[in-house]
Formats: structure tokens, C-alpha cells, sequence
DNA sequence: ATCAAGCTTTGATTCAAATCAACATAAGTG
DNA sequence: CACTTATGTTGATTTGAATCAAAGCTTGAT
């Protein structure tokens, strides 16, 4: 069902990883920084466009991105998409198979990408062996729940330009978190992919980012954005706090 | 924050819990389930409208709900609050404080419930010892995962009539798994809850029953609703299937 | 039993976002 | 490079759900 994949059976290591902080726990000495080394067991490149892994598939391995930008997406059975979250570098893809063994959605790459094969065995295996990774574990899967219950207010309550500006923070966020722009943004998906996480049209964001912009608070060329003026877009976000 | 609880002391055993088979792994010998029976360190009753856990407390143990019926809810800046579940007997509630060892939402009884009290760190150390239970509990924060990915596609794809049929026929899905009526429910929450949860205002809900009423899918009376066509609701909630 | 408060239903109107439509711009491809 | 295709912007119109409003039911308390 993927594309085919170039698997490199190149020696990894976390403990070698400038990743480390955001895939793994941290506080382990360097030999047990060895054994932990085991939970990848291989790195897999995935082209642009191409899937990850697809619903349906069977579910083995959890996957660290290394470098690239996916996004995952469901559909109904009458082919309506909900894009379900954008990983990037650091983030932990995939958990959505451990419930049934089987993936329920599609992971694509929005760029080029290269990812950490983890065998959910080795996961499950070095967990028992190491607490502050069976912690660590656990904290990447409540992380996910708490993002989720988020997207719910999101898209249960939120207008659409608050839905942008909450979305534009958290890209910014955590683009800053790996050391990038705190300011400037090359999107990696389109806008109707935008549209789907925040549950509006493409032509919804798209009006969105023009108000933005006329109201300048951003600057926007197609993919790139600079955020202008970052406060307009937490007072959009979050009215409230500060009226 | 919590009004207050009876905290009883109780010898609770999961070896002899009829929803043993809801909250816990199946295959255990009985010798270790013995040993199971310590992930469960008190009961604890909730009285309807009192809060199991608030937003901001420490988070130190996860629940399984014995009796009763809760839902959970998240508010934002400005007051606007999300349902971001609604939990029965036999699931597990509180997996949101895991990432930052605090609780992020609400949970809050619709009835008068009892639930037992796991301390989070008792269920690691026994996940360490017992790989069966590990992987239920991860099985269990992955079902989390991949539900609020469907209520993604609700909130973000669904129209009114079909995010309502969803919630029906999933509510019957669960009430019927526990030995109830396939048709017949009576609800626990108001029009309001639903809304919050579905992302739609209580007209909406209550307009959408009265439709669904008027076509003979269900029959409703405030709370007391029996599915009548659940053909017909399956049809709504996912059209493609059925054409 | 009576009253008050909370919940539910229904109708009228408004509004935010979807849809429909046209064109502009960018990115790839032979 | 020219041409096709994908993506993005903007305007006009429609529409589904929100909002505003009023009345009907239930439930629980005095």
C-alpha cells in the first residue's frame, strides 16, 4: 500500500540524536543511554506525498520523525477527510495502531522525511526495563489525548479566526521549540489541508489569513507567513485574557 | 475543590469485579490476578453534580468507573466549555493528567457513581511486572486517541442530524456491551451536555431529535429515548454505505 | 399541593461559514 | 520555454446552525 521506501540499515542512536529531548526521556546515565539506543531498530526515508503507513495497515512500530513534516488524516465512508494532526521533527507518530493492531488513519509526508523505526515490542520490552521511559510513554500518549480535547474546543466552539490564530500559535510554538523562527513560517500544507484540521474550507482560510493581513497582523505570501504581531493573535485566540 | 467524598476503606478486589472483563486484561491466571487486586487502592463515591477531578489538581491516580456516569469538560479563557467525553461503568477516566501531572479538564458525575481509585504509580510498577497489563494499558490511552479522532471527524465534517445519529447509536453500542437495552436508553445528560460534546447548541439538539422523531427513527420524551430505525440512523450518520 | 428553578420544545430571525464562480499565481513537466 | 495542473484569492449568494424569544414540562423544595 506505501510507496516503496529506501530502508537504510545504517547503525542509529538516540544517544548520538540532537532529537534526544524531544523523542526521549531524559535523566539516563550513558550506558543506559546505550541500552535505550535498541527501542529503533532502523530509519525509513518517505518521499513527499508519500504514506508512512495507511489505514488498515497492521501496526508494529511507532516512528520518531527525524526530519520532514506529516500529516495524518481519516475519512468517512463517504470520503469526507479530517486531517487529525501535523507531526514534525521530534514527534511521535503512529499511536493510533496500538488499540486494534492495525493502523485507523494515513500518515503522508508533507516534505520529505526521514523517520525512527521503533517496534512497539522494543517499546513495550525496554519500557518494563526503564521507568522513566515507560513514563516518558505514557506522557506522549496523555500529551496527545490533552492536544486532542483542545481540537475539540477548536472546532466545537471557536470561530473560524480564532481556530487560525490558535493554529498559527501552536505551529510558531513549536517550530521555536526546535530552534526555528519564532516569527517567520514556510507552511508545509495547503489550505484546504489547514481547512480540514480546523474543520472551515479552504476559502474560509484562506479569507481568514486576508483579514490577518489586512489588519496587520501578519504578513502572508502563499506558504510563507511572518507573524507581525503575535499579541493581536493571543487576544484573538483567547479574547478574554485580555480584555 | 472536590465537594466531599466518602472515602471507604473497603476491601475492593478486581478478582471478583463483573467488569473485570471492561477495565482489566483477560488471561491472567488467578494467582496473579491476586496480585492485580493491588492496583486498586480505595473506592471512592461521587455524587451527581460533584467533580471526581478538577482542572489544575494533581494528578495521581487514574479512575474505573464501578456505577454511575460522568462526563468530562474543558473550559476555555472566556467561559466557553467543551464536553470532551462522557465515561460509563467499566471505562477509565483521568488519562489527561498523565503529561503534566496535573488534570486539564473536569470530571464531573452525571449520576451518583462510584468509581475505583488506581494511583497512577501502582499501575506502572505492575505494568513493569505484568506485560499483559502494560498492554492493556496502552491499548487503553490508544482507544482515547483514535475516539477523539472520530469526534474530529464529527465536529469537523458532520452536519447536525448526522453528528446526533453518531452519538446514538455509539451510546447504544456501549449501553448495549454492558447488558443493556440495544433500544431503549434513558440519558443521563441535558440537551446542553450533548450540544457542548457535538459542537451544537441545545435548539439544535432538541430540533434534531424532534426530527428524527418525526420520521419515526426514534421515539423521544425528554430523556427516555428508543431507537425505533436504527437502519435509518446508521444511514445518516454514514450515507455512502447505504447508497 | 404549590411554587420555583431547571430543562425542553418550537418558532422567527440573524449570521458565519459554505458554496458557487471566476480569476490569479505558482509549480511541475515534457 | 510553453503548457498543464495544483493552489490560492476574492466576490456573490445560499444555507445550516446560532441566536433571540416564548411557552410547556419536570422535578424538587417548602
Amino acid at each position: 500500500m506505501n510507496q516503496p521506501t529506501i530502508q537504510e540499515a545504517i547503525k542509529v542512536a538516540c544517544s548520538n540524536c540532537n532529537l534526544r529531548e524531544l523523542c526521549m526521556p531524559v535523566g539516563f546515565d550513558s550506558e543506559d543511554m546505550q541500552k535505550l539506543d535498541e527501542v529503533v531498530a532502523t530509519r525509513r526515508r518517505v518521499k513527499q506525498g508519500d504514506l508512512l503507513f495507511a489505514n488498515g495497515e497492521e501496526f508494529t512500530s511507532l516512528f520518531a520523525i527525524r526530519t520532514g513534516f506529516f500529516k495524518t488524516c481519516i475519512s468517512s465512508a463517504d470520503g469526507r477527510e479530517q486531517v487529525t494532526g501535523f507531526q514534525m521533527a521530534g514527534e511521535i507518530i503512529g499511536l493510533d495502531g496500538i488499540v486494534s493492531d492495525f493502523h485507523s488513519c494515513n500518515a503522508i509526508a508533507l516534505e520529505d522525511a526521514e523517520v525512527c523505526v521503533m517496534p512497539f515490542a522494543n517499546i513495550e520490552d525496554l519500557s518494563r526495563e526503564f521507568p522513566l521511559l515507560q513514563r516518558h510513554m505514557h506522557k506522549v500518549m496523555s500529551r496527545e489525548i490533552v492536544r486532542e480535547n483542545g481540537v475539540m474546543m477548536l472546532l466545537g466552539n471557536m470561530r473560524a479566526e480564532e481556530r487560525l490564530a490558535a493554529f498559527l500559535l501552536n505551529l510558531v510554538q513549536r517550530l521555536h521549540a526546535r530552534g526555528l523562527s519564532q516569527t517567520e513560517i514556510v507552511l508545509r500544507m495547503t489550505r484546504e489541508e489547514i481547512g480540514s484540521y480546523l474543520g472551515l474550507k479552504l476559502e474560509t482560510v484562506s479569507r481568514a489569513f486576508s483579514k490577518f493581513s489586512e489588519e496587520g497582523i501578519i504578513e502572508v505570501k502563499q506558504r510563507y507567513v511572518r507573524i507581525i504581531d503575535p499579541e493581536a493573535l493571543k487576544k484573538i485566540f483567547n479574547p478574554q485574557t485580555y480584555c
